[in-house]
Formats: C-alpha cells, sequence, structure tokens
DNA sequence: ATGAAAGCGCTAACAG
DNA sequence: CTGTTAGCGCTTTCAT
C-alpha cells in the first residue's frame, strides 16, 4: 500500500503542491513551469505562459521544493557559519552580518556552535557536508584548526574569520588587531603614560597572539619600553581568568599606570581586582579594553576600549564566500577592516 | 555535453562519493547500503555485509546527501526557529538550548531573524517551507502573528516561545512572567517598600503585557494599592524609551520608593535618569529589573533582577518540537518554566 | 516556444 | 537476507 505521494506525510500535513499540479492547473508541461518561474530562465517562454503559469503558481500557493532543487543542481543555496559559541557576545552580530548580506540572494545560514572543541568542530563540519552546505566561514579563532586542509582539498569554498592561515591562501576578513592595539596604545601615550601592562589573551587564538605582538611592537615605535615584567598572560578570554593573571601582575610589584587588556572581559577582571584591592580606575590605573562588548558603556567606570567592525566583519565573509562560491578563487584575499576607539571613562591620565 | 555526474559541480570540488559507489566497492547492491548504513533498519542485513558496507563507506569516505534522504522521506531533520533579533542578548541561550537538545538527533536548526516585522517574518516562513523544514519554533513576542493559523492549517509542528495563543491550542514553552514579577514585588514589599511604581514594557507584547498585568495582581495580593499614577508605560523594551517613560513617572511627582521595570534594559533606562536628577540608587530608589541580561551584575550598581532559564526555555522547546514532529500531536502543552530572584546591589529597605 | 525524457541520490515496497 | 523496481520534485538537455 503505497503512500499517495512519496514518503510518510505528517499527519495532517497536506501533500505539498508540486511543479506538476501548477502545470496541469496551467495547461502546460512541468518544464515549461519550471523555465517560467525561474527568473533565470523566464525568458525562454512566451510572455503569456508566464503569466498564466505564475498566476496558477499563486493560485495553488506553490512553494518550489529546494531539496528536489538542490538535488539536481547539486546546490543547496546553503553556507554553514562555525564559530566558537554564540552566547559570546561577539558573535551574534557576525552572524547578523551574514545573515543580512545573504538576504534576498536565496542563500540560507546554517550554524554550528564549536565551544573551541576539536571533537565537535569535526561533527559539525560533517553535518554541514552531509547537508551539501554551499560554503562554508569558520569564525573559530583557534590557530589550529585541522578539518581545514581537507575542506580545501575537498575543493569547499571557505572564509575565515578573524584569522587567516599561515600560507593565507585561504580568503579572510578579520578586524586589523594590530591597528587596534596601536590605538589603545597610543591613547595610553598620548595621555601620559609610559608604564604600560599588558594583559593578553591566550596565545592559541589569533588574536590573542596578534594582540600580544601588536602591543609590543606599538611601546617600541612610541618610544616606550617594553618590560617583561608588565606583560602577563589569562588562560582564556574571560573574567576569571583576566582577574586571575592580573593579580600575578600586580604580585610582581613592578609599577605601572595604565593596562592593555586582551579584551573587554580580561578588562572586567582587571576591574574586579582593582576593586578588591583599593584601587581607582582610573585615578590610580587606567584600564582599556577590546571588542565595545554589548554593555561596556554600563561598567563601573564605562569602559574605554577598541571597537570591532563586528556586523560588517560578518557581512564582507559573506559576500566573499558568495563570490568564492560562484567560482572566483580568489584565493589568499584578507580584507582587514579598521577598529576605532571608544573613549569612555576607564583611562584618564596618570596622576602624579 | 552531460556533465559526469548531474548538475554542474563546482570547480574543484570532487564529485562526491553515492551509495552506488559503495555498493560497487563492497560488491552489494545500493539498497543493502542503505539498510546495512541506517541504523534502524540494519538489523535487516546480514552482520558480515554490514561489516563489509561499513567498511567500504569509511574508505571512500561516504557521506549520505541528505537532500535525497529528504526528497525521498518526504523530512528535512531540519527545524526553524523564528526570533526577533539575534543580538539581543536573550536569545543566543535560547538558541544554544536549541541547538544542543537537537544535538545527536540528526536535527538542524536554521534561524531566522524576524525584527518583529511582519514583511520579515512573512518572507522567513516562506524560506523555511521551502526549505521543508520538519517544524518551527517561534520565538517571536509579537502578540499578532497572522502566519501561525496557515501554518497550522497546513500541519506544520509548531512550538511557541514565551507567548501562548489566546486559545492555547498550541504548545508553547515561556518564563512564568506571572510568578516572576511575584518575585519581584514580594521582594521589594519584604524590604518594607510600599510605594512601588512600574515601568511597563510595550503592551503588544505578551511578555509586556503579562508582567503588567502580573504587577497589579501581586500589588494587591500583597496589600499595596496600585496607583496608576505609579504606572507608566515604555514604549519598547529597551533604554532609551524605559527613560522617557520613567520621566514622565517623575514628572508626575507621585511619590515612590521602589521601581519594579519591565526589563533589564528599562531598568537601565531609570539608572540613567536618576543619574541625571541626582538620585542614587539604591539609596533614594530601589530598582528591579528583569531577565538578567549578562552583565546586569558589572552595572553601577550591580542590577537585582529576575532570572528567566532561557537556555531551559530553548532545550524544553526543542524537546517539545521533536515530539510533535514524531507525531504526538499534543495540543496545548503550555510548560511555564520558574524564573528565580537575582539578589545584586540595586534594591535596598526604603530610607526613612 | 514548448514537450519529452532522463536523472540527481536516496529509501521503501515487493519479490525472491 | 538481498536484489529489483519505482519514484520523491525538480532542472536540463534534446528534439520538435
Amino acid at each position: 500500500m503505497p503512500t499517495v505521494r512519496g514518503g510518510s506525510d505528517r499527519p495532517g500535513s497536506r501533500a505539498a503542491v508540486t511543479l506538476r499540479d501548477v502545470a496541469r492547473k496551467a495547461g502546460v508541461h512541468p518544464s515549461t513551469v519550471s523555465r517560467a518561474l525561474n527568473i533565470r530562465t523566464r525568458t525562454l517562454v512566451n510572455m503569456e505562459t508566464v503569466k498564466r503559469v505564475v498566476e496558477a503558481s499563486e493560485q495553488l500557493g506553490y512553494q518550489p521544493n529546494s531539496l528536489a532543487r538542490g538535488l539536481k543542481m547539486n546546490r543547496t543555496f546553503t553556507v554553514g557559519a562555525l564559530i566558537p559559541d554564540l552566547t559570546n557576545p561577539l558573535f551574534p552580530p557576525i552572524v547578523r552580518g551574514i545573515e543580512e548580506r545573504l538576504r534576498g540572494t536565496g542563500y540560507t545560514v546554517i550554524l554550528g556552535n564549536t565551544d573551541n572543541d576539536n571533537e565537535r568542530e569535526r561533527s559539525i563540519v560533517e553535518v554541514m557536508r552531509n547537508r551539501r552546505v554551499d560554503g562554508l566561514i569558520l569564525a573559530t579563532a583557534s590557530r589550529h584548526f585541522p578539518i581545514l586542509q581537507e575542506l580545501l582539498a575537498d575543493g569547499m569554498p571557505v572564509v575565515l574569520i578573524n584569522r587567516t592561515t599561515d600560507d593565507s591562501l585561504v580568503p579572510a576578513v578579520t578586524g586589523d588587531d594590530h591597528a587596534g592595539v596601536g590605538l589603545a596604545v597610543q591613547h595610553l601615550a598620548s595621555l601620559g603614560h609610559t608604564e604600560i601592562a599588558h594583559v593578553a589573551g591566550p596565545q592559541s587564538l589569533t588574536t590573542g597572539l596578534v594582540r600580544y605582538r601588536g602591543f609590543r611592537s606599538w611601546m617600541r615605535r612610541e618610544g616606550l619600553t617594553v618590560d617583561p615584567d608588565r606583560i602577563v598572560f589569562a588562560e582564556w578570554f574571560q573574567e576569571g581568568p583576566g582577574a586571575l593573571a592580573f593579580r600575578e601582575l600586580l604580585d610582581r610589584e613592578k609599577p605601572f599606570t595604565a593596562v592593555v587588556a586582551g579584551n573587554d572581559l580580561i578588562a572586567l577582571g582587571c576591574y574586579e581586582v582593582l576593586r578588591e584591592v583599593g584601587l581607582r580606575v582610573p585615578g590610580d590605573v587606567s584600564i582599556i579594553g577590546y571588542n565595545d562588548i554589548p554593555f561596556s558603556d554600563q561598567f563601573d567606570p564605562p569602559l574605554t576600549t577598541i571597537r570591532i567592525p563586528h556586523y560588517e566583519i560578518g557581512a564582507k565573509a559573506a559576500e566573499c564566500l558568495l563570490s568564492e562560491i560562484e567560482g572566483d578563487r580568489t584565493t589568499g584575499k584578507v580584507l582587514r577592516l579598521p577598529p576605532s576607539l571608544v573613549d569612555r571613562a576607564s583611562t584618564a591620565a596618570p596622576s602624579r
């Protein structure tokens, strides 16, 4: 007893109307309907017929089945986006940037949270392959991503976010972290600070590494001493690890009047410790963050920080991926979007 | 000149390995491969054969084509989630809840940001239909969602988040806002406040409405007067509109010692105005928020608020949708998850 | 300008 | 237990 039409229908779900239903109603052959409804091939068919077909299709509420379409065309008009964690406030604007840019192009995004876990990354990539995504946006910042080579070898269009490959053969779009740290150091220097410390992020992430290197290079460029005693590393880009690292810095008893934090969360960790020991921001020490996460203007004090154009990064990445998919294999185009300084209340001239 | 296999391959992309390739390698018929690889039908196949097939499949790096599968089975193992705006911090944890719950079930989520715009909602729903999602999670809080009826008539499994239908024939999972407002009012009352104001959210959203009603009902239950002069409405669940409404409240010159804000952002708006007029929180007036958004512990002062189990709401909704899809059409199961009070520094006993 | 026919990769009767 | 067969809904030659 075969089902009426193909697979097992959900209870209650009307069988969807197909191309053939429309064809029957319009009195033409299914392939004509296909041509008439597809904007690219519409010119091949008589205007009159097009009108009849469109009418029939609308009356029936025809919705093309993108699975069938995808199966036939060997394209799904789907792109995958791998991000570490959606609840990290960096990523929602990136994802929205991607979606907005894709809106109207017929492409849809599917998301995967990797939690920076290799195992999960693997399994998510597998899902995306099964689903035959047309391309992948990788917003995972971890410097080591073994699957990438495999992906490329397979000919999967890929765009990196916040990260480049060492050989930079893969297109990437990132915030210009080197420039961003420059903004931070210059801001502090122009305020009169000379003893500037750095609470760096984890060096296993490109962002952590690039900002650390940037800090050293910009300090020198400003004619300031890079004292290793004034540099500590947070295990992770979060408040707790930031606080821990900052405490270590304090313990060294090497004087400093300002801190460049690896990101805003680390800056928050510094706030916490400073409150504990009774030092005031920015009275006793200036703090500058990185990212301009939501609500950083509400912190106590409002945080001076470097803004990254997250939304634009997402949008550009989507755009780049699109052209990759369309075949413009523009290897190695690395786009660096300029950051900006958001001057709030956590930085001031050093006392004395 | 037909392409080697079907649709136009991406330049550089190897033709994917299919069931037939595996079958050839294992020396069996494709349908046997299908059975052997599918856990549900594996029992129908000789263990020896299964082993041979699995081996061949692994050697070839076979990835089942979920489009073909979906086309045949009339199921895509995809669910759609409509949310107003991913950059609103409420939603990321919900989405992660959904994804985590779905992980391992074979289902994938596709996301749509509606921005509470009817036009966009329509177009997103259309996309999801084209893609033949197996079900839909609607986290859009707007009370009016015309497409819902259509969806239901079509037999599309749907689960609502943060909202119920008036007839509540659709399963829904929400935070228990009535109880939550109760927590807020009781907290304030137990601190000794009697003149409590409410800066309500927009009444076009169920959350705004339910909290407003809850406020009135709990005030009465606490034996306190509900004075309309102490109630104002913010046009939107955001800081600016919250500040605007709160200014209006202040202008009325009706004394109050505490405020229940419609949500944390509105509370932030109150903070802003109070700073302007030189009143202190909680010294002069206590403020309590709603949602416990990220970083509300970093506000100045740290915000006392009502925590909603967002992640759990997402997870439960996914679970509910799954059973809807599997056919347990459990109409009208409305799940209300309990909120909790997060007691921080923006509330205190009234002075005097 | 339209119709006929084939086939994308898979699953599910049905038959043996 | 396995092979045969048919077909999901669409696009795309090819032929007319």
